[in-house]
DNA sequence: ACATTAAGTGATT
DNA sequence: AATCACTTAATGT
């Protein structure tokens, strides 16, 4: 059984398994490197296979902000929107952990569209799940403190990773949230305090998340 | 032992 | 909550 199979024969028609399977392109991503940058055309659909990506939203001056994760099965409902003719990426995704991505060429996206039903359906239950993501996205801006957005940060990355040690740094957390390192840091050593996890050098522990 | 990078902290806005 | 300026601690060479 091929991977596209594993991965995603739930959701696909025979047919369409088979259509994605004679076009793709899989590639593997190391932690950190960079998928696509605002900006860079269009011309792929993703679908993950492993790992984790994040999306991110970015300024002209490189500062960052997370929108949401994407994960086994997903794809980047942002990018699709380019792939109705040749536009330009609005986001900027780089690989969380060592991820695997399959690729097709985004012409197909306008053909499935009218030809699978089950195409249809993934595409719908994907805007769905990273609007209300994005959604949250944007209550977590709007309506917390920094550290409640910290605190579902954490526990964000928790889900990702799947264990309580996660090796990130303040730094990497205040860009994230597109705060500063200072911040991070003292609220992490406030919720250390609390009990709630163990700060060491590049790595936090969490206890109750 | 020294340099580099991550994290801690008081003071100011 | 952000920034500055400085200190302390951990890690690599």
């Amino acid at each position: 059984m091929s991977i596209v199979q594993e991965k995603f024969s739930y959701m696909f028609d025979k047919e369409l398994l088979e259509e994605i399977d004679k076009n793709k392109v899989i590639k593997k991503y190391k932690e950190e490197s960079i998928i696509i940058e605002p900006g860079q055309e269009v011309t792929f659909i993703p679908f993950i296979l492993e790992g984790a990506v994040k999306v991110l939203r970015e300024d002209e001056n490189g500062e960052e902000l997370l929108l949401y994760y994407l994960e086994s099965g997903d794809t980047c409902s942002m990018t699709l929107t380019c792939c109705y003719g040749r536009k330009k990426s609005k986001i900027k995704a780089i690989a969380d952990i060592e991820s695997e991505i399959l690729f097709v060429p985004s012409s197909f996206f306008a053909v499935w569209m009218e030809k699978y039903e089950s195409w249809r359906n993934f595409i719908l239950t994907n805007y769905e799940n990273k609007l209300n993501e994005l959604l949250e996205a944007i209550d977590s801006l709007a309506f917390y403190n920094m550290e409640e957005r910290i605190i579902k940060y954490l526990s964000d990355k928790v889900k990702i990773i799947g264990s309580l040690e996660l090796d990130l740094t303040h730094q990497k957390i205040a860009e994230d949230l597109h705060s500063s390192r200072v911040v991070v840091s003292r609220i992490l050593k406030k919720l250390e305090k609390s009990g709630k996890l163990v700060i060491h050098r590049n790595r936090l522990i969490l206890k109750e998340f």
